[in-house]
DNA sequence: GTTACTCCCGTAGTCAGCTACGGAATCAAC
DNA sequence: GTTGATTCCGTAGCTGACTACGGGAGTAAC
């Protein structure tokens, strides 16, 4: 809970957020992080807030959620929207499964591909190409 | 084995293929699909070997391979290079396990978060929230 | 033989999330 | 007080895989 608050430039800001400069002039204009006043014709300065709000943004960005999404999410920064946050953190998890289970259906057919291939050392076939022309019908784990 | 070599126009083609006819002109733009001839200012036809390069083509894919990296996999068709093909295979498969561990990761921090969230009801801060801020430090499993 | 689709071909737009460019103003170091 | 980095601001480009548009030509149904 420190209250620094002390004063950055962009591109000290950008630095110790772990971004680039434009990166973080690119989330003002997506209206992700506000643009602070500039003092009498001179250059804007930012504080710890602003900081906490990139992390906030690098985290969810991590968590996939997409920039509108993390829009929405910093609506609810106040606190006071507890089961809205939940729900969309439950979306996103149904969504983190499932691309979970669709890679693992490909990890399988990629394996059994791969591990046809090695057996067949001595064919003039290649079994993993040909299965990609016959769109893999005997692995069974087709595309949706 | 069936030899039919139909002749099809582009339009029959797209749907036998489960694709849009500009996708099929973007392939051959990419040189991934060649364009047939076509007899006297007429129209093109397209024959069975089009559609299993199709099929071909949206089984890759849909196994993570970007189309330059098909256009690669197709150079291979002739079967004489079986090795070669299968380095490729499981250089993906590797792609693919480290996608899958990192969504993991992801799920595990989802969850907890949620889980969070779910406990606090009565707490006038919401736990997702503020963790975002924090950037998930409490719960280390933090982005690389 | 006219209507209504489909094909052909080039070009341009879309999406997300940046990244780069250019030219003026401002600031920090020496 | 000059040099050199940084900021500001608008605009434009990038990647990957499409998707759309427009206008002319070919084709199939009735
Ligand atoms: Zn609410
Ligand atoms: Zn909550
Ligand atoms: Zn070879
Ligand atoms: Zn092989």
């Amino acid at each position: 809970m420190s209250k620094k608050t002390r004063s950055m430039t962009i591109g000290v800001l950008a630095k110790a957020a772990g971004m680039g400069v434009e990166t973080i002039r690119y989330y003002q204009r997506r209206g992700l992080v506000a643009e602070p006043e500039k003092p009498y014709g001179s250059i804007r300065h930012y504080d710890d807030q602003a900081l906490a709000r990139l992390h906030f943004i690098r985290t969810a960005q991590w968590l996939g959620f997409s920039l509108d999404e993390i829009g929405g999410l910093l609506t609810l920064q106040d606190g006071t929207h507890c089961d809205e946050a939940r729900v969309l953190g439950e979306q996103k998890l149904t969504n983190v499964r499932q691309k979970i289970s669709s890679l693992q259906r490909i990890e399988r057919a990629l394996d059994g591909l791969v591990q046809e291939c090695c057996t067949q050392r001595g064919n003039v076939e290649c079994p993993l190409i040909t299965s990609l022309q016959d769109g893999l019908e005997n692995t069974r784990l087709l595309p949706d």
